[in-house]
DNA sequence: ACCCTGGCTCATGTAAACCATAGCCAGAAC
DNA sequence: GTTCTGGCTATGGTTTACATGAGCCAGGGT
């Protein structure tokens, strides 16, 4: 199996800024924000609980049919999602149905929409049925919708010109020495 | 526990457009390409090499120490990911030592690059210590960064002006009247 | 030739994630 | 009341994801 890669050669990832060049000293240990949201949303059954919940669904048994998992994983990651504030409950009534909750995503949950849209975007790329599937599109002009990576200032950034820092350098150091 | 959210009452997330909008008769199947990416890199160890990699570790020793995974996860996630053609391979010689292999994301590898960016933003938010932590920054500028979802025609588009939608609809419809 | 280092694998165990089935129980209908 | 529906839970079993520790082996040093 060869990649053919055109960027074979190039090591340009993100550089590594101050004190964070010698990484070896903060390995794992919840520093990081990307393992915070592993523990919140790093399990298949939540993507796609909240796949649902964006794509308009709201109500368990929606849930359940449309992601395919079983009531008792989504009732669980229903109950998770709440705890972590990612989805509300909100009573509601169906004419001779008694009053049920259903789920709607809180302003932390709509807060996943970059990711959804760069999974989306991604998983595009891996097999080459370019026909099927589902798309996102902006209602206003009904082009397809894509996640790109920007600075305060606008600009586009590139991964080769992104850089990883510590955000309070001395604060970390500070909180690292305490901790050995 | 209540979540004072700013946007209750409103059920704002993706308008579903045409065929998608009766969504009950394709529920799951791979037709959706989160899933496909949660193939890839559905799981903790997966992610977190992945980041290492965008870190700029490239041997086996370091990211085993910087993701605190054992050295059997971190060998069979790597050989997943070549498979899969997230990483590549490339032979290296330190002085002394004998030859080995690196490893470097490919194109498609660096593809994720929003789906990073997007998680470390979002899991900023879920816990209120924003002084440690790690930034990720524009080298040329030094703010921090920042997905964020535009149409085609570059407009920045919030999660209530997007849509849904089948992509070849009728073609979406004859594969699944196929399966019935 | 021998040793020794370090990337990688194998074996074993545990916990988590998931499915399938059955059952509970609030409450609307009657 | 009684019944019946549907959201949810509880039980048991399988599969996947991980850790731990032992061990293999290519190949550069000597």
């Amino acid at each position: 199996m060869d990649h053919d890669d055109s960027a074979a050669g190039s090591t340009d990832v993100l550089e590594r800024l101050g004190a964070f060049s010698d990484r070896d000293d903060w390995t794992a240990k919840g520093w990081c924000r990307i393992e915070r949201s592993l523990d919140v949303i790093g399990t298949r059954s939540a993507m796609l609980v909240v796949r649902e919940l964006f794509y308009g669904g709201s109500r368990f048994d929606e849930l359940t049919r449309r992601t395919g998992l079983s009531e008792a994983v989504v009732a669980g990651r229903l109950k998770q999602l709440y705890a972590d504030g990612i989805v509300d409950r909100r009573p509601y009534r169906e004419a001779g149905k008694r009053t049920r909750d259903e789920y709607v995503l809180t302003g932390r949950g709509r807060g996943l929409f970059p990711i959804i849209v760069a999974m989306v975007e991604w998983g595009e790329g891996l097999r080459d049925d370019h026909r099927s599937g589902v798309e996102l599109v902006h209602r206003d002009c009904g082009t397809s919708l894509s996640a790109v990576v920007t600075c305060e200032k606008g600009h586009e950034v590139p991964v080769d010109r992104a850089a990883v820092r510590l955000k309070d350098e001395e604060y970390a150091l500070a909180g690292l020495r305490r901790s050995k």
